[in-house]
RNA sequence: GCGUCGGUGGUAGAGUGGUCAAUUACACUUGGCUGUAAACCAAGCGCCCUUGCGGCUACGUAGGUUCGAAUCCUACCCGGCGCACCA
């Protein structure tokens, strides 16, 4: 732990604490005890854990990770647990049964990959990376009963998710009853004061400090993050198509967020962005085209610059208020007709779909003045010619 | 192990011998209206082409019955529930 500990001064502002334990948080169990340790002024212990299944992260992800990088930032001891272990069990939630099981080389190389990502928000240097395969794999059987007889199976069953399933007759696996043990002794283990996860990780952060307790070890408090709606206001998930990932290029992320429902735009201010509160109120006085900008803006920012946020924001202005020709058509070589150009390039999926755009009337050439419909499936690839196909399709012939 | 119910398109969930490429809802795509969006309205939503009341492939898997099967039969795989088991 050497250079982690101690001279590091923590922080007992009460403003920040109060910060902490509300923007972007979904729920603090027990809250009193958070407040108490919080401003004890103790150094306190404390952890979030990531599975390295090769995840593209996405702003959803960015709470949890803040708020971590906030309680390094207070001067306590932040710590990323890697699930190298539960990497290599399977799918936690039984849905993907088939999910084959990580290598070591894999979960390491997730995790660079991972890192890479993450280090747009932390900074490693004040956060301890560990890996619960470290002390979950020497564990035998004897261990795991031992563990296991810590929980009863009502505990398990009260989970809501299990609940639903129950009801809905749908299959139960009894390795699900075990990830909550694992998750739980990490927390054990490393000893800490405290858990972050997502809210949807509630009930085994619970289960953790259970365990810890069981063991006589500290008295931890769990601090879940909201989870926030995509794009679409359904929650931010790969499944559904509308995340945004610190990976987008910045036009792609400015597009993003600009086509986030309106009524997420506070949400988004307060949980995404460090923009203080009042702030935030007085954006939110703008006209909801302004307030979006400001803050596509703003994140763009976070993760690409200033520099580049500007760029991003023009852009979008020029193809979306001004209908012009973004400045990054992807241009294509034509194989002859239009169709086969663009189908091989796989901007559209297939000639059927492409038959039904020309039938719906969404394929058109744009000109300097006017664009122009194409009605002809044939109709060819004209060199040098710009191709508008919906609204977001735009290719530009070699 | 026995019994029983079930496995359908991105999801939920109809359909129980022909009229089923499969009702419907959500999601998605497109057009209209807008502020880019949302909401709303409309169309589409397996693939292929010589675009036709056209061909091909699809309702867990493999066979079978039939002029014809998502629908019936057989075997297998997977799941739920009940019974049994209680080491």
């Amino acid at each position: 732990m050497g250079i982690f500990s101690r001279k590091t001064e923590v922080s007992t502002d009460e403003q920040k604490i109060n910060e902490l334990l509300t923007r972007g948080v979904e729920n603090v169990i027990p809250r009193e005890l958070a407040e108490k340790k919080l401003r004890s002024g103790e150094r306190l212990r404390i952890y979030w854990g990531i599975d390295p299944t090769g995840t593209q992260i996405h702003l959803g992800h960015t709470i949890s990770l803040r708020k971590l990088k906030a309680f390094a930032d207070l001067g306590h001891e932040a710590i990323l647990v890697i699930g190298s272990f539960t990497a290599t069990i399977g799918d936690p939630t039984g849905r993907d049964a088939a999910r084959a099981p990580l290598t070591k080389e894999q979960v390491e190389e997730n995790f660079r990959d991972y890192k890479r990502q993450a280090q747009k928000i932390l900074d490693f240097r004040t956060i301890q990376v560990r890996k619960n395969g470290d002390w979950l794999f020497p564990l035998n059987f004897a261990d795991i009963v031992k563990l296991a007889s810590n929980f009863t199976v009502g505990q398990m069953l009260k989970r809501d998710m299990f609940q639903r399933r129950i009801e809905e007759d749908k299959p139960i696996s009894l390795h699900e009853f075990l990830y909550p043990l694992m998750v739980g002794y990490d927390s054990a283990v490393l000893d800490v004061d405290c858990e972050l996860g997502g809210s949807d990780q509630e009930f085994n952060m619970l289960a953790g400090r259970h365990l810890q307790q069981a063991l006589g070890k500290r008295d931890k408090f769990v601090l879940t993050t909201r989870l926030i709606e995509g794009i679409d206001g359904r929650k931010m998930s790969k499944s559904f198509n509308n995340c945004i990932y610190l990976d987008d290029a910045p036009n792609d992320m400015y597009g993003k967020l600009m086509a986030v429902k309106d009524e997420l735009i506070r949400t988004y201010f307060e949980c995404l962005t460090d923009t203080t509160q009042e702030a935030i109120d007085l954006v939110m006085k703008f006209p909801p085209l302004e307030a979006k900008h400001s803050l596509a803006v703003a994140i763009v920012t976070m993760y690409h610059g200033v520099a580049a946020a500007g760029k991003a924001k023009e852009n979008w202005v020029n193809t979306f208020s001004k209908k012009e020709v973004p400045e990054d058509v992807q241009e294509l070589q034509s194989v002859g007709s239009l169709r086969d150009t663009v189908v091989k390039a796989g901007v559209v999926s297939s000639n059927s779909e492409f038959a039904r755009l020309i039938l719906a009337g969404a394929v058109k050439q744009m000109g300097s003045q006017d664009e122009i419909k194409i009605v002809d499936g044939n109709a060819p690839a004209i060199s040098g010619k710009t191709y508008r196909i919906g609204k977001h399709r735009f290719i530009k012939i070699k």
